[in-house]
DNA sequence: AAACAATATTTGTATATACAAATGTATGAT
DNA sequence: ATCATACATTTGTATATACAAATATTGTTT
């Protein structure tokens, strides 16, 4: 990836501002790659991202603010975010009965299937996100991106 | 940042999809970072970004699809952007004599002026963001970053 | 020149996301 | 028990973005 080459500039860039704008093409390539791979399914990121969520929660419900939190990008409306797979069939959606305010969630048998056919497709598209990367490169990234 | 941490996950992740997870994290914090430092200024990081390539342009006008090539993250409506920078009066639109179809955009003064003030906006930002990056850091990270 | 295709932008519409106010429920103080 | 407050979610509404179709202009072919 070439910076440069890509917005179309021929000046140099100072290297802060330049890595602000490396960050997003690359975020705007792998956003892409990911929604591609996902495309077949018909869900966005952030509801595959919620899938997983309810996946790690291994049949324990979760709850609305508990997906917030621990959702990669926070968002403003988990409720209709969750509509949506509830419209899927991929989530049941009941409320607490210990507590009426919550509502508990869980993924559904044909949620976790179609999950896993997901996270073949996206293994697919890691090869191709990845394939200039050495295991090494990956940890030195990883390591430099903890310094935000 | 620690990944883990902040979507509250104990199990450890793989270092492919911690990657992406990472990106995206660092992303968002970046994001809100820059949008903080604009919106005294009552732009998006898109405007923001059109001006900066009109003023590289000095002078000389762009039309629509020029600077949807330059942008960094491409857009579908480059038009209705354009709408909302000459209501600030920051740009100028006019039909490009030559050739009717197209149009001329440029910075206006005050367009200027106030990029001005958003550079230093940003400049701000800038050391909070790369409060914990030596040169060597972000030479290191832009390298790893071309890797995609 | 008329017809057709290509180009540049605009508009319509659907979907996504953000933010604030509203709703329903639970908790604690008096 | 009543009231005020806090909590969890939902709803309304505004704004942003995406995609396709429509419009206007230019270039090309016959």
């Amino acid at each position: 990836m070439n910076v440069e080459e890509i917005i179309k500039t021929s000046k140099q860039i100072p290297l802060e501002p330049r890595t602000l704008i490396h960050l997003q093409l690359v975020h705007n390539k792998v956003n892409e790659a990911m929604n591609g791979a996902l495309k077949p399914f018909e869900v966005s990121l952030q509801q595959f991202n919620v899938l997983r969520i309810l996946r790690g929660q291994q049949g324990k419900p979760a709850n609305l603010s508990t997906l917030n939190e621990r959702m990669v990008t926070k968002m403003s409306n988990t409720t209709r975010l969750v509509d949506k797979l509830l419209a899927k069939g991929f989530v049941n959606r009941t409320v607490c009965p210990s507590n009426r305010r919550k509502v508990e969630i869980v993924i559904t048998d044909s949620g976790l299937k179609v999950l896993g056919q997901m996270d073949e497709s996206l293994e697919e598209a890691h090869q191709v996100i990845f394939q200039n990367f050495k295991k090494q490169d990956l940890e030195q990234l990883n390591k430099l991106l903890d310094k935000f």
